[in-house]
RNA sequence: GCGCCAGUAGCUCAGCUGGAUAGAGCGUCGGACUUCUAAUCCGUUGGUCGCAGGUUCGAGUCCUGCCUGGCGCGCCA
């Protein structure tokens, strides 16, 4: 919370002499001021005493000289303060870094999968997840990302033996040949049992290490790693290879899993299956709905997997939370992993665990994204056609070096689209809107950081401090930049990244409105320098702003 | 059948966890550029917040029941 604001709550707080929350909150008009209060009307309801009275009582009581303009009681009782604008100007001023909490948090995003392309599925879950972590950073929080790669399991016994019977060497197959790879194994395991039987059996000696099958697993991974870098490269993602701990490496803890739960007598045999079984679920036909750990066929499923991560992030990981970036179709599937989890005595009470859901980005006229034949977007196309659309519009614009900025402006454009809206909706996709320049887009928001990049630098040397704060459009924008934190905050609470994109809108376009009608340059002496500093603190939120949303801020576009 | 999510202006979306006359952008129409970058700004137009009850000083927000759409519900991840 902001000095600012945390001062004015305990002032109220201390006026009303209740526990109530003084419930401090902006101002919904510029003519209520900046803050309201509807702390007279709650109390009012519990004394059963006239609201106007109370809130008149209170206002009496309240101290706030030394920060505001005297208190004004409106409307029914609402209690509306306005900030002295000297106040104002030093907690611009008074921006500080976030101490660290000492508490460590997981987030598991991207989570594409191996010998295969990368695709718009896999867009939000990275771009979100990014975001996120940089938010919970920023916040305090030690982060540890988690990179849950598909790597593991009966595709991976087809595909090799698909190969050796083919007789093809690993070392030649790019990421495509493994997907090609990887379609012709599928039909060929769907029509011939005897191949099926072997692929199983390939399972069986990929799991327990037989060297040469190793090897060429190892080759599918690498290739395909090296891919998904590339892609990360390109969208200015923070995942390495080092924050991937794919499926195959919680191998050796599933039989453990297993002989935890059924320890604890959670283990059921159905059909042959090992499941738990957890009370409140049931499935289509009213029955009782499994966790199914083991498989029939002695198989481990992919809940053993994210059972055995869980385990791993909080016994070996230390994590008071943890937070899986992943589509709101697996919302039940992980209701009960961390239900489980909690049964099992896995995932204590001093750990949270939230699935951080989305919506599915969908294509043109609102239906599943998918090429004309059929087949799945890859992502990099479309971050391609995004680019050229950038460059084509600066090209308009007469912009030279177009390059890195077409870059930023296009990458930028997709992944604020992504941000910018609760992410539970699904949402379509769709580039024209995307790289529109006005409205709530990221290139709105970039071109206010660039103008305002292209003013300091004409400008001279910043003097440091924010002193006078006279034009009411000069108190806005300076409200609005003592919120960054609190906006910061919440988005590490609630995990909703736009809230965040809404904030930093609201900004630049206040950044807008003072450009046309405070001349900086043009004015003369301490109203010059303080809005040259002002303009500098406003780039410093917009730049830190995108940052933490993962998106470049350009110098110059 | 059960569960999760969504339904707000013609379109795309906000709505700060129950507060004042529900806000933006796009679109429409009209205005402001020898610019501190007009990729901007100002004005105009536009709503039965899916429907019906309930809770209370006060509901887009909370509770119940319906309607519509998306998704999920035993060995795929």
């Amino acid at each position: 919370m902001s000095a600012l604001v945390s001062v004015l709550s305990s002032r109220l707080f201390d006026a009303s002499g209740s526990t109530l929350d003084p419930e401090l909150r902006s101002a919904t008009k510029p003519e209520f001021g900046h803050y309201q209060s509807n702390l007279a009307l709650r109390l009012a309801n519990q004394l059963g005493q006239p609201p106007r009275e109370v809130a008149a009582r209170l206002v009496a009581a309240l101290k706030v000289d030394d920060l505001c303009e005297p208190p004004a009681i409106a409307g029914p009782g609402f209690i509306n303060l306005t900030v002295r604008s000297d106040v104002l100007a030093a907690a611009v001023n008074a921006r500080t870094a976030f101490a660290p909490r000492g508490e460590r948090v997981v987030v598991d995003y991207s989570q594409p999968n191996v010998a295969k392309q990368m695709h718009v599925g896999h867009l939000r879950s990275t771009v979100i997840g990014d975001s996120v972590c940089n938010v919970l950073q920023y916040v305090g929080y030690e982060v540890i990302r988690q990179n849950h790669v598909g790597d593991w399991g009966t595709q991976y016994g087809m595909m090799i033996e698909q190969l050796l019977e083919e007789g093809l060497d690993a070392e030649t197959l790019d990421l495509q040949g493994l997907q090609k790879l990887y379609e012709r194994s599928r039909r060929h395991f769907d029509s011939d049992s005897a191949f099926a039987d072997l692929a199983r059996l390939r399972v069986v000696a990929l799991q327990t290490g037989d060297p040469a099958t190793r090897a060429n697993w190892q080759h599918m991974v690498d290739v395909s790693l090296a891919d998904f870098e590339q892609v990360y490269a390109r969208l200015g993602s923070a995942l390495t290879r080092d924050d991937v701990v794919g499926e195959s490496a919680y191998n050796d803890d599933l039989p453990v899993i297993v002989a935890e739960l059924e320890q604890d007598g959670l283990l059921t045999e159905s059909d042959g299956a090992s499941c738990a079984f957890l009370p409140g679920y049931v499935g289509r036909d009213g029955l009782p709905l499994p966790v199914i750990v083991r498989k029939s066929d002695g198989g481990f499923g992919y809940s053993a997997t994210d059972l055995a991560a869980i385990r791993h992030r909080v016994q070996d990981l230390d994590a008071q939370r943890i937070v899986y970036v992943v589509d709101h179709r697996q919302a039940l599937h992980f209701e009960m992993i961390f239900a489980l989890s909690r049964a099992a005595s896995w995932l204590p009470s001093t750990t949270t665990a939230e699935h951080v859901s989305f919506g599915t980005v969908l294509g043109p006229g609102g239906k599943p994204f998918k090429t004309r034949d059929g087949g799945t977007v890859k992502l990099t196309t479309l971050l391609d056609e995004a680019v050229e659309r950038a460059d084509k519009i600066l090209e308009e614009r007469g912009v030279a070096d177009r390059t890195e900025i077409a870059q930023a402006v296009g990458i930028g454009a997709v992944k604020y689209s992504d941000l910018s809206s609760d992410r539970d909706n699904d949402y379509v996709f769709d580039l024209d809107r995307m790289v529109a320049m006005s409205g709530n887009t990221g290139p709105y928001l970039q071109y206010a950081h660039a103008r305002l990049t292209r003013l300091l630098s004409n400008a001279g040397e910043p003097s440091g401090a924010v002193t006078l704060l006279d034009h009411p459009v000069e108190q806005r924008l300076a409200l609005l930049l003592t919120g960054f934190d609190d906006t910061v905050v919440q988005v590490a609470e609630t995990l909703q990244p736009h809230r965040l994109c809404t904030y930093l809108y609201e900004l630049a376009a206040a950044l807008s409105v003072f450009y046309e009608q405070c001349p900086v340059l043009k004015s003369e002496g301490e109203t010059r320098a303080s809005r040259i500093n002002l303009c500098a603190a406003t780039r410093q939120v917009l730049q830190d702003g995108l940052g933490l949303l993962g998106i470049a801020a350009p110098d110059a576009m």
